[in-house]
DNA sequence: GAGGTCAGTCAACACTGCGTCGACTGTAAT
DNA sequence: ATTACAGTCGACGCAGTGTTGACTGACCTC
């Protein structure tokens, strides 16, 4: 479902044949770069799958031996995204009750400069998350990701009394999540009003702190 | 820009033509009213010209006499909501020294009540909005409305001392307030994580108090 | 080296939805 | 009666999507 469907390839892998590089991979590998360097230009809606196709040396038939759909070349973007995101916030709230100001920020940080790197890509799902039910369904399992370990980080400092009780742990990483979600979409996108690109993690950081201990200098462990 | 281009009949008021209801008023209200009513089962983008015409006994040539294209119905529709939401949170900030917590929480319900009866508006809108520069540039507008109510009525709670100084006002304004429309959204639409329709005023409501005042029962009126 | 298989290719087609043009009708003012 | 205009729509052209069916060339197998 997420990933690009190559039948020929699968087959291929499959029956053992062709195990190196074939031509597929170069023309694959192009319409991915073509629609990313497109979509630095102009929104995904004005992006045809002919100029795809164009842009990777094919024909737009031969485009669709290679995916099923435009929009399916950026869900296997999003892929790439996402998982570069959940890698660089991977383990950051592990320790976090040796210098939870610094850790929260590190996540936030590294979201911003992931979801920064691949605006294009980022502002494209936005677009088309609204349209297309597997983009939405990959976004949500994301998002769900990123809301449990949130939430499990409030319990866990809960716990070890350095947040204080209040909202359902699970309803403040919906909003805190949300509120990211959005306030990074105005600053990327750049309509309305919108957060100054380098004051964005900031002020971020000092929302969810306030949000989980109510104080912007939460203490360390004691 | 904002209202539908109604060409004829606007030429007959300037000449003080036909004063009462003419055909075209019914039609208009009928295509806005069939937009309204579709919307309820699928998303915007299903629906084409053709059915709206339809819908309002009309061919789809005679549409573009009523509105320039299908994002214009939207837009019309979304004016209206806008309008009504305006109307409802009107003046609510201005008396927050009496009971602060009562005033934030009647501005946030009146909203979640205002883009709940018209949900299927709101979601449209969240749709078109990547694709449409006209949707874009009013929610713009609109939004940048509200941020700058809520940046003024934190700096008067702060200069009034119930409030403490931390982040920029607007900054917190427009976080606070794109939190909120995402969160509606993810409740409203259903799809991904979100807070359960019931408890999501009072969720939010906790958030933009311990945002604002640190405390989630700030002072009256000292 | 003849025949088979399969990755990879594309011209041509069918389909859908958008927006426009030009011709038409009915009503009401002059 | 003529003029004017709100209101109507059949028929067109256009752009973009997705599919079909036939082709090429590499390579494997006997």
């Amino acid at each position: 479902m997420t990933a690009p469907r190559t039948p020929g390839r699968d087959v291929a892998v499959a029956r053992g044949r062709r195990p190196g590089r074939s031509v597929g991979d170069d023309r694959e590998s192009a319409i991915l770069a073509t629609a990313e360097r497109l979509l630095q230009r102009r929104p995904f809606g004005e992006i045809s799958v002919d100029e795809l196709a164009r842009g990777a040396g094919i024909s737009r038939p031969t485009f669709y031996f290679y995916f099923p759909s435009k929009d399916a070349v950026l869900l296997t973007l999003l892929d790439r995204v996402t998982e570069e995101a959940d890698a660089a916030a991977c383990n950051v709230l592990d320790r976090l009750a040796e210098d939870p100001r610094s850790r929260w920020r590190e996540l936030i940080a590294r979201f911003h400069d992931t979801f920064g790197a691949h605006r294009a890509v980022v502002l494209a799902c936005a677009e088309v998350r609204a349209t297309n039910a597997e983009v939405r369904r990959l976004w949500a399992r994301v998002l769900e990701r990123w809301v449990q370990a949130v939430e499990a980080a409030v319990v866990a400092e809960r716990r070890r009394g350095a947040a204080p009780d209040g909202l359902p742990a699970r309803d403040l990483a919906i909003a805190l999540n949300s509120m990211n979600e959005r306030v990074w979409y105005a600053t990327f996108a750049g309509d309305g009003p919108a957060i100054d690109e380098r004051d964005v993690v900031d002020v971020l950081l000092e929302l969810w702190l306030t949000c989980i201990y109510r104080t912007t200098d939460p203490a360390r462990v004691g």
